[in-house]
DNA sequence: CCCCAGTCCTGCGGGC
DNA sequence: TGCCCGCAGGACTGGG
């Protein structure tokens, strides 16, 4: 599940497509339902081939190609989607092939096994609107703590699940928020609005350390082994991992509670009871 | 404001 | 051995 450090990894490896004109984009029909491009693919092709990439963006979940007109070309790959410079995973679910000239990098691909993501063209007066602090909060690696608790300290909402909503703070997901709040020392069912400013120095500190350990890492790829980086290979930050999927087994810095799963929001929580305590710690 | 269930989609693994 | 079903969850939507 494609999240801040995996997307960033993408970025970084579609970074030799800058300066390269678009020459063709082409829709392949590899699965059983094509993959969502807004507009139409017909106006999405209309409106980016023959334009120059004049930059690789993030922002959160979302690679942002920048056209030289203004416009945008966004991939947002959601579960199971990637951004491919070198050989796919698996050709059957290649789901779109650009073409470039006057770049590093001459082709690369949109991937999804699944097909929940979406591409699409944005004009620029939609950018805003659609890409904007309006709809997408700040980017995870850019909050600052006082930050960080403004946007969330006020939400009576559980704190793993307010982590994951988007508009409070970009770019964490299920994977990461487990993992954070271990590092953190926060139970994930703690209520927002009665974390304390040291919880929320430590959920920003740790929020820092995962996030970029991880993009160090290349990003998360699970056993489903899905994720990969865009030359097609594994990331590693799985082999860090101290809660996500290891319900029962021993936690790895207490070395005596075991890892228990809880779902939150329809969603699986990984904690460790022993480090995480519902009450708050006196340390 | 918040919560929940449903939707999209496909591969995998448990159970029988 | 084969088939069915539930599960994985990011983003969004509609109803309460």
């Amino acid at each position: 599940m494609p999240e801040l450090p995996e997307v960033e990894t993408m970025r970084r490896g579609l970074l030799g497509v800058e300066g390269g004109r678009i020459e063709a984009i082409l829709p392949l029909r590899t699965a059983q339902k094509p993959i969502a491009l807004r507009p139409s693919s017909r106006r999405l092709r209309a409106a980016a081939e023959g334009q120059t990439i004049q930059r690789v963006d993030r922002i959160g979940k979302r690679v942002v190609l920048r056209l030289a007109d203004g416009s945008a070309l966004v991939f947002e790959p959601r579960m199971t989607g990637l951004l491919l410079v070198a050989d796919p995973p698996n050709q059957s679910h290649l789901r779109l092939h650009v073409r470039l000239a006057g770049a590093r990098v001459t082709d690369f691909w949109y991937w999804d096994r699944r097909g929940l993501g979406v591409v699409t063209w944005l004009a620029p007066r939609q950018i805003e609107s659609q890409l904007g602090a309006t709809r997408i909060g700040p980017d995870a690696l850019q909050v600052s703590p006082a930050e960080l608790q403004s946007r969330l300290g006020k939400t009576r909402r559980d704190v793993k699940v307010a982590l994951l909503d988007q508009k409070y703070l970009a770019g964490v997901g299920n994977l990461y928020a487990s993992e954070l709040l271990h590092r953190a020392r926060v139970h994930p069912q703690h209520r927002c609005d009665r974390l304390g400013i040291e919880e929320w120095r430590r959920i920003h500190r740790a929020l820092r350390q995962v996030l970029l350990a991880a993009i160090r890492a290349e990003g998360s790829t699970l056993a489903d082994g899905t994720y990969r980086t865009a030359l097609n290979r594994d990331g590693s930050y799985q082999n860090r991992h101290r809660v996500y999927q290891k319900t029962g087994t021993p936690c790895q810095v207490c070395g005596t509670a075991n890892i228990v799963r809880i779902v939150q929001a329809q969603r699986a929580t990984f904690y460790c009871p022993r480090c995480q305590p519902k009450r708050r710690q006196s340390s």
